[in-house]
DNA sequence: CAGGATATCTGACTAAAGTCAGATAAATGG
DNA sequence: CCATTTATCTGACTTTAGTCAGATATCCTG
């Protein structure tokens, strides 16, 4: 890899850090040790159980016990049995505890807002929008794709939110029943697959195999999330479900799409599918496309 | 201000910190506290004095004394006394010490490749790219700008330098000495001023204020290094300098520049200057303007 | 309902980070 | 040359952060 991009990152990693950690400085202002000021923040306005909290800054059991206790004891927060299973308990901040909370928040705004002030709006624009890049791109990153059933929720609420874009975006809209579209569900064809793409937790885009003969698999249901595009997790969607139909043995994908989804297509081809006749009878579908699939990537 | 640019701040600050605080556990792998890894690392290739290290990495004397003798004890550095002032003390690296070095500098670099990985050829290119801007951009709110003497020698490199760039962009070149350029030296001429703005020490522009008369200053030589421009410096070296005039009791100041400094005119009308009749007989000026500058800002 | 798993707490530690008040030796300024 | 200042070191601390091995109570599963 060309070097002077990792000179570059490893620039920005220098001049942010140093910028943000001015926050975890202005957090120790206030009198506290950091460990209790990020519990305090994270118990979050709504309270949160102590599991909740261990796991989403990583403590240890007897530290979180006594950063906790530490909190109580000035009167920040008050910790109670949960309803339900009696081993859990809840914590939640006091009146007195909100506000030390509140006082946090307006630090990290403060920091923040210091960013920006000293800039010109124009100049304020630029790196907010600049920011923005820099996150998401990251955020690309930490995105994960795997095989899930294709009957959870999180693959239905996927495949629901495609099929209502795909509504939007059909010239004459879209219904799933229609059109010779609807495929053999994954479930009842065993050699096939559905990945969801997740960016902590959260789906973010889904795609499927389905077999259609001894040595050709369709890639259908390819869609990201609006908020998450741009960022290549199409592309490596399409990868995984390669590489999902090399390991059952396929030597081929073929897959069909509608003239309105412009982007998509343009990705096919960069991703080395060609152009080939009609292969189905999916009214919906204007294009067809083929790959054929080496052994390794 | 808007409150979703200060939302999206946060955000970027939060996804960042998680992301390069990785680098800070990575050091940790090599077996040796974050505070002597840290030190070892400030001392660099060629070596530093205690008192460098002591201000850039922000340590109490006691402790810096103590990281450097586990370093030494680890055999890593070796500490002498500096030759001039005898109560200097100079650390080098010894060979192990670089090459523990530069196993925590290839720590980075993981660090920085592992961001890049992950993504597409394009989509490195706007990670890269966005991180030069937000780089820039908060950088921008590190240049200082104050008063120096027009002597100094980082003035004179100021000079040079927006000379330099004249020759080379006015058609006919130009020199210092000709057209009725040569003004009278602020020395000479006590209702005056010299600005420097500088980023991290370093010079990075520059602005002169010379009286023409009782209530009239002209400003000359502004200047900003080409890789600090687009942070808006000129524009706040421009503010300071007729916070200058306005402190020295002018009521209006002039300026005259050359056609060929766009960018340059742009700004000045937008900070509010406008053209006016020739004032001067500087054979190099194509346009003059003025500002009437108010009492207060 | 027995036995294991889970959620949390307690006590007993350790290492790292950092502070503070002198002590010492060299430089500097009148 | 004397008083100050400066650069560093030493010893004696404190606080924070974090770990680990039980102890306890509750839940879940067969």
């Amino acid at each position: 890899m060309d070097h002077s991009h990792i000179d570059q990152v490893r620039r920005f990693n220098r001049v942010v850090t140093a910028r943000t950690g001015a926050l975890s400085e202005s957090y120790l202002g206030r009198g506290r040790p950091l460990g209790q000021a990020r519990v305090l923040f994270e118990v979050g306005p709504d309270g949160s159980d102590i599991a909740t909290l261990r796991e989403s800054l990583g403590l240890d059991s007897g530290y979180a016990s006594r950063l906790l206790k530490a909190l109580e004891a000035e009167g920040l927060v008050t910790i109670r049995r949960d309803g339900g299973d009696k081993r859990r308990r809840l914590v939640t901040l006091t009146a007195k505890g909100s506000s030390e909370r509140a006082a946090y928040d307006a630090l990290s705004d403060r920091l923040a807002q210091s960013m920006l002030d000293v800039l010109a709006p124009t100049q304020r624009r630029r790196l907010v929008d600049a920011m923005a890049e820099v996150e998401a791109l990251l955020n690309a990153g930490s995105v994960t794709i795997a095989a899930e059933r294709e009957e959870s929720s999180d693959a239905l609420a996927c495949i629901a939110a495609y099929f209502r874009e795909l509504d939007q975006r059909f010239e004459n809209g879209f219904d799933p029943g229609k059109g010779g579209y609807a495929g053999t569900p994954a479930a009842k064809n065993p050699a096939g697959a559905f990945l969801i793409a997740r960016l902590h937790g959260r789906a973010i885009g889904c795609g499927a195999l389905k077999a259609l003969g001894p040595s050709t698999a369709e890639i259908k249901r390819m869609w990201v999330a609006p908020g998450a595009r741009g960022l290549g997790v199409a592309r490596r969607l399409l990868a995984a479900l390669e590489d999902e139909a090399r390991g059952l043995g396929m030597g081929r994908v073929v897959l069909d799409t509608n003239r309105s989804l412009v982007e998509a297509q343009t990705m096919y081809r960069k991703a080395g599918y060609r152009e080939i006749a009609r292969y189905n009878d999916n009214s919906y579908a204007d294009f067809w496309f083929e790959k054929t699939l080496g052994s390794a990537a």
